[in-house]
DNA sequence: GTACTTTTGTGCTATATAACATAGCTGTAT
DNA sequence: ATACAGCTATGTTATATAGCACAAAAGTAC
């Protein structure tokens, strides 16, 4: 089973291809398979760092709790998304806290081995710099617009993102089913807020409502909200 | 003039260290120190990235302009630090923009030339990857504290990390003299608000001002505030 | 099926912060 | 010295958003 999993994940992700088959073997026989159910905490803040992760299937965030008990979602990972390497390489205890949203699969891979094999692996590292450098860059664009667009340009943000992340289904709804307060706190606004504005979409026939189904209708104007705040 | 500055940055910097005879001599060979004058533009949003900087004198700040043309200082850099390497290694253009807080020097080496010595140099790999590792968790404690806390905690918040990245004189004043505007645009709040809350402070015998000099009386009392939001 | 908890939805109120207006202050150039 | 530009300071008002209360709906357990 773990064997399995693993070569599904070596035909799809990029890290594989950038190894040999000695670096392979090695990963192989360290790697772990866990499974995680939904709302189940991966890691927490304050943690020790040991894994380097994988998400084989499922989907999780990565979260931070706020002074206030407010949690802030401050990334979502999709299958095949490498993480919860940041605090190694920064040499700190994690800052962030992981769960996951549905029933999920995660790769484990120690930090030691990964850097065993970084030593040698050029293509690795720079597979990791390169991660970092756009994570740096999310983060960064996050903070302007978190802090300075209105709730509505917030909600909308966040919608385009799940958009993009995890695509849409042939009938236009997301692909991912969040509560209203995951929303909100992806949002950074309180779920009245969330439910309010998700409504006032409806009326503008942006989106529609099923329960936790959302349906995009007007994606132009969604991105438009989005972009002008 | 231009080897002098260099040779004062090597006993200085980790990197120098990192660095064999001959990928220094590279260095030393592709090495541009460049000037700034105060206010000056280092580099803009939507620019080219070519080169890596470091600072050798002066302060910089890297900052973003939001949706209301009202800019956000992302994060600030002080002398031996490097700096504008993540968007080459993201293979994006500028996201933020960089300018001289006070007249400084900048020694610019081609990326191009950093990647040839990466590529044989895993400790100069390492030192980005934590680089960025490090960055990227301040941004995402950044992306909380800006968007949970309240303007008092936000403005302490930057008061500290002022303190902590360019330090007291003997007189306890903080090392740097910023506008009311640039101290605004690093906690997030209008200058008003910025000037308000600061003479609150005065008030509560936590700072004494004197034009932009900014004395910390209560450093314990202003970590406080910070941390408590 | 009934009870119970959680989530969603809506209205009202409170409040933090932005926006605006205006005045004093500081430094600089002539 | 005078004029001018930019920064600092402060009071007032407007507004976006949080907070709270409560009801309806949906999901869950027994």
């Amino acid at each position: 089973m773990h064997h399995e999993v693993l070569d599904f994940a070596s035909s799809l992700t990029d890290v594989w291809r950038l190894l040999n088959e000695k670096e392979r073997e090695l990963l192989r026989k360290n790697a772990v398979v866990q499974h995680f159910k939904k709302n189940q905490p991966i890691y927490c803040e304050g943690d020790q760092p040991v894994d380097l992760m994988c998400l084989l299937r499922g989907k999780v965030k990565i979260f931070k709790e706020g002074v206030g008990g407010r949690s802030q979602i401050i990334r979502m990972i999709k299958p095949i998304q490498y993480f919860a390497y940041r605090a190694y390489f920064a040499q700190e205890k994690y800052l962030t806290a992981a769960a996951a949203f549905e029933p999920s699969t995660v790769c484990l891979i120690p930090m030691q081995v990964v850097m065993e094999i970084l030593k040698n692996n050029f293509s690795l590292c720079q597979f990791f710099i390169k991660q970092l450098s756009v994570d740096l860059g999310i983060a960064d664009e996050r903070t302007v617009n978190l802090t300075q667009k209105h709730i509505r340009g917030r909600l909308a943000e966040s919608l385009v993102f799940l958009i993009d992340s995890y695509g849409l289904e042939e009938d236009s709804t997301i692909n991912i089913y969040l509560a209203r307060e995951d929303l909100a706190n992806l949002s950074n606004m309180t779920t009245s807020n969330a439910i309010r504005t998700l409504s006032n979409f409806v009326t503008e026939k942006v989106i529609a409502l099923d329960g936790r189904k959302i349906k995009i209708i007007d994606e132009e104007k969604l991105r438009k909200i989005s972009k002008l705040g």
